[in-house]
RNA sequence: GCGAAAGUAGCUCAGGGGUAGAGCAUCACCUUGCCAAGGUGGAGGUCGUGGGUUCAAAUCCCAUCUUUCGCUCCA
C-alpha cells in the first residue's frame, strides 16, 4: 500500500517535471481537481486519441464521428435524465458522519407513521371481528386521524420546500419533525446541501435576455440528437456508429486522485445503433472488441478485468466496466453499457420529432436500439503513463527511470544526438538527419551533457529512440540508434532510418495486433 | 462535505522566534568518443495566502486555499 502511494506520488511529479500534466492554475494555488497537460502531455493524449479514433471511425467503415457542441438545448438534460436525477438535496449527520438525502429521509419517517397507522387498523380488525368497518374506523378513530394530518402536512411541506428549492426550510422541517440519525441517533445534522451534477451557465449577452444552459457532462447526447441527421446524410444503414471525442463536465462531490476524476475531462464515445433484440450479442461484440484495443498496446493482460453492474443505470439493460489496474488498485477505465432505446425515445418524447429507423429488410420503422462505448481519454492517459513509469536497477549500480510509453503514443519518437558537441560536422549532420525525419516523425535534439546523461533524459521523456551520430557517421553514412526499452544500439545506415522507425511507431503495426 | 497528514528553489527535502539551506535539475564557460550526477561561475524563494501574538514570525496561534490518504457519492 505504502509502496503503491510512493508510486503514485511519483507518477504525479514525474508528469509535473518532464512537462506532461500541471496543476491548473497554479501560480494562485491551483484549481481543486483541474489539471493542463504540458507540452508533452498534449502530444500523449493527443496520440492517444488518434489511436481510439483510427480504430474505431476508420478501421470500421460502418462508424463515423461527429464533433458536436458543448453547448446543447437546455431540453436535451431533462430528456436525457440528467436534471431530475442528480438534483437531490443532501444532509450530512455530524455525529455519525453519515449522508442521506433530505427527501429520503423524511419520507422514510412518513412511512414508519404510516405503518403505525397501519398497526393501529390491524389490531382493531384483530379486536372487533366481522363487524370491523375499516373505513369507518380510519376516518373516525382519533389517533388515526392524528396520524394522518401529521402525514398530510409532512407531504404538504416537503412538497413546498421541494418546489422552492428551499433548503433552510428543507433542515428545518428535518428539525421540527425530530428526525434522528439511524446510526448516531443524534439530531445534530449539517444545513441541506444541493449537489448539482451539471455546470450551469448563461447564453446570451445581456442579462434579462439570457438563457440558462449546462455545460454537457457526458459526450453521448449530442450523438443522440444528431442520430437521424448522420444516418440520413450518412446514407448509414443498422447497425452504424457513430463516435465522438471532446470535453464533458461534471460537478464530482469528491474529485480527486490527479487526473483520474476531475471536473473537466474528456470522453471518447461511441454510440452504436442496432436492431431491437440484437444487444446481446452486440454486447458482447463491442466488450470484445474494446478489450483487444486495450491489449494491443500491450500494457500487460494482468492489468485489465471485467466488472459487470448489477445495479444498473436507469437507461441500461447490461452495462460491464474495464477496469485497469491504476498505481491506487483496479479502477473503472471504459464503459460499455447496452443503452436500450431510452435515449432515443426520450428526445422523441421531448422533441416531438419521430427519431426512428426505417428497415427496408422489415419494411418497418423502429426506434434502434444503442449499445455505447464510452473511454476517459484522460484515464486512459494515466493508464498508459503510470503503467510506463518504471525504475530499473542497472548492472553497474545506478537506476535508470525510464518511461516505457508504447512507441506509437510516445510524443518525442526519436532523439537525434551528436556525440561531441564541439565537433561541428556532427552537429550539422545531426541537424541534416532532423530536418529529414520531422517530415514523418516528431524528433528533437539534444547536445547538451556527456551522451549517456542525454540517454537517461530522453529515457525519463519516454522517447523510444535515440540516434547518435559520430565520426564515423561522416565517412560512411551510418548511425548507431539507441532502442529505449533494452538500451542496445545498433549501427544503421542513415538511410534506413525512417523504415526502422516507422515500423516501430507506426499506427498500423500497433492496431494489427488487435 | 467529514477526519487525518502535508504545503520552504523546477524536483526531493532539511531547518524550527532574530529577516533562508542542501542535493539534483537549470543557465554560461571549460572538460567529456557511448549509458546520469568532473570543474568554475551565475540565476532562482518576501518559507501557500490573509490576519493575530511579539521589539522580532518561515518558525507560535487563528482563518483560508491547495494537495495526499481514508470515509461518503458516482451515469
Amino acid at each position: 500500500m505504502a509502496n503503491n502511494d510512493d508510486k503514485f506520488k511519483k507518477v504525479i511529479s514525474h508528469a509535473k517535471e518532464y512537462g506532461y500534466v500541471f496543476q491548473s492554475s497554479e501560480v494562485y494555488d491551483g484549481l481543486s481537481a483541474v489539471y493542463d497537460y504540458a507540452q508533452n502531455g498534449v502530444e500523449l493524449k493527443k496520440n492517444i486519441r488518434d489511436y481510439w479514433w483510427k480504430a474505431m471511425v476508420q478501421m470500421n467503415d460502418n462508424i463515423v464521428g461527429i464533433d458536436a457542441a458543448i453547448f446543447m438545448h437546455p431540453t436535451t438534460w431533462k430528456a436525457s435524465g440528467h436534471v431530475d436525477a442528480f438534483n437531490d438535496p443532501l444532509i450530512d449527520n455530524k455525529d455519525s458522519k453519515k449522508r442521506y438525502r433530505a427527501d429520503v429521509l423524511v419520507e422514510d419517517f412518513r412511512e414508519k407513521i404510516l405503518q403505525k397507522i397501519n398497526k393501529d387498523v390491524a389490531k382493531a380488525k384483530k379486536r372487533f371481528g366481522d363487524a370491523f368497518d375499516e373505513n369507518e374506523f380510519r376516518s373516525t378513530n382519533g389517533n388515526v386521524l392524528r396520524r394522518q394530518k401529521q402525514i398530510d402536512d409532512i407531504t404538504e411541506r416537503l412538497t413546498e420546500v421541494q418546489e422552492e428549492s428551499d433548503l433552510a426550510a428543507f433542515k428545518q422541517l428535518i428539525l421540527d419533525l425530530g428526525i434522528v440519525c439511524p446510526v448516531s441517533g443524534s439530531k445534530n445534522w449539517t444545513d441541506v446541501k444541493q449537489f448539482n451534477l451539471m455546470f450551469g451557465t448563461k447564453l446570451g449577452a445581456s442579462a434579462e435576455s439570457a438563457m440558462d444552459l449546462y455545460l454537457r457532462p457526458e459526450t453521448a447526447q449530442g450523438i443522440f440528437v444528431n442520430f437521424l441527421n448522420v444516418q440520413k446524410t450518412g446514407r448509414m444503414k443498422i447497425p452504424f456508429g457513430i463516435a465522438q471525442t471532446g470535453k464533458a463536465f461534471r460537478n464530482e462531490i469528491v474529485a480527486r486522485q490527479f487526473i483520474f476524476r476531475m471536473r473537466e475531462f474528456e470522453q471518447m464515445e461511441m454510440q452504436f445503433f442496432i436492431k431491437p433484440g440484437s444487444q446481446g450479442e452486440w454486447f458482447k461484440h463491442w466488450k470484445e472488441a474494446r478489450l483487444k484495443w486495450h491489449l494491443s498496446l500491450g500494457l500487460g493482460e494482468d492489468n485489465y478485468r471485467f466488472h459487470d453492474h448489477e445495479k444498473l443505470a436507469h437507461y441500461a439493460d447490461a452495462a460491464t466496466d474495464i477496469e485497469f489496474r491504476f498505481p491506487f488498485g483496479f479502477k473503472e477505465l471504459e464503459g460499455i453499457h447496452s443503452r436500450t432505446d431510452f435515449d432515443l425515445k426520450q428526445h422523441e418524447a421531448y422533441s416531438g420529432k419521430k427519431l426512428q429507423y426505417f428497415d427496408h429488410e422489415d419494411n418497418a420503422n423502429y426506434t434502434p436500439y444503442v449499445l455505447e462505448t464510452s473511454i476517459g481519454l484522460d484515464r486512459m492517459f494515466l493508464a498508459v503513463f503510470s503503467n510506463a513509469l518504471q525504475e530499473e536497477e542497472l548492472e553497474n549500480n545506478t537506476t535508470r527511470t525510464v518511461l516505457k510509453l508504447p512507441a506509437v503514443l510516445a510524443p518525442t519518437k526519436a532523439a537525434i544526438l551528436p556525440l561531441v558537441r564541439k565537433d561541428e560536422a556532427l552537429v550539422k549532420l545531426s541537424k541534416q538527419i532532423i530536418e529529414d525525419l520531422k517530415w514523418d516523425f516528431s524528433v528533437t535534439y539534444d547536445e547538451k551533457d556527456a551522451v549517456g546523461r542525454r540517454y537517461r533524459r530522453q529515457d525519463a521523456n519516454g522517447t523510444p529512440f535515440c540516434i547518435t551520430v559520430d565520426g564515423e557517421s561522416l565517412e560512411d553514412n551510418t548511425v548507431t540508434i539507441r532502442h529505449r526499452d533494452t538500451m542496445e544500439q545498433q549501427r544503421v545506415k542513415i538511410d534506413d532510418l525512417k523504415a526502422i522507425i516507422k515500423k516501430e511507431v507506426d499506427v498500423k503495426e500497433w492496431l494489427m495486433r488487435m
